[in-house]
DNA sequence: GGTGAAATCGCCCGAGC
DNA sequence: GCTCGGGCGATTTCACC
């Protein structure tokens, strides 16, 4: 399933389409000094065994309206599959990402909501929606995700 | 600085972009019912009134022997500075995302590393190179990430 | 927002190293 | 395995309506 571990320009071409998956081949090929055909070939090769899931454009949420980022830690009774909770809460255009969790919690929730309003009837959806114990909800002031976003300093 | 607020058209290609970044002007154009022209000038200014950020590709980064995914919640001194914390974990090629927190944690950061020892290493780095009072690390035990991406269906 | 034309790029072929 | 070269179709990009 998986072919040979990567090479140095492998991971050197991974880092150059995290920057900018909009790169050409040629500029690609000239900064890992290989041929245009070469670089297509290794990003393919990347692409079939999965390394490279896909090509996706990053969006300032808060531009969007979306200015409020929240983590809910959530605490199921013993008889809830965790399955349920990853496939339902995937479903709210709310979840951001799900963290399934081992510890004193049993997931960890990051959603990203319009305003309060709408955290909170995200929270009662939830709670609604699964066998629930607890929740409790951190409120983000301010994110940084790798590959750059500034939703504090998007204040529009 | 911004804009007008985006309309549905606007909204409609910004969806199909987060689902293949990799379409054509000519797929969208067809998909919205406008020209590629027309489509390239909202991409356009989306971009440059910074509603889209930028373009990147996902990895599969179990694939990449990054396997293990943690939370680390954090507590400072009251003389920390936010700004501090953010600017250093940034550095970090183990952090994933850094969240300053409302509450009783400081701030939480999204940890992505090799193993157990690559874990506490990180961690190490981090209660080292800053006013930490206290960290509580979450291990995830599986995530799911908006955009697909199943780093616990990924085992090499 | 649409149209059309030019420039660029991606892409596939083969030959050769 | 990679490079080089050619050629074609698709795409991007631009000026103009």
């Amino acid at each position: 399933m998986t072919g040979e571990p990567l090479d140095a320009t492998d991971r050197e071409i991974l880092a150059l389409l995290r920057e900018d998956a909009r790169r050409t081949l040629s500029d690609i090929a000239a900064r890992v000094t290989l041929s245009t055909a070469a670089v297509k070939r290794r990003i393919d090769r990347l692409q079939q065994e999965g390394v490279i899931v896909g090509f996706t454009v990053q969006v300032d949420h808060a531009k969007l309206g979306w200015g409020v980022e929240a983590f809910t830690q959530l605490r199921f009774f013993g008889t809830t599959h965790v399955d349920e909770i990853v496939r339902t809460t995937t479903r709210m255009p709310e979840a951001q990402a799900v963290f399934t969790i081992a510890g004193d919690t049993d997931a960890l929730v990051w959603l990203r909501v319009r305003d309060m309003r709408h955290l909170q009837d995200t929270l009662d959806e939830l709670r609604r929606s699964h066998h629930i114990t607890s929740t409790k909800t951190l409120m983000v002031l301010d994110s940084w995700t790798r590959g750059q976003q500034w939703p504090g300093a998007s204040r529009t």
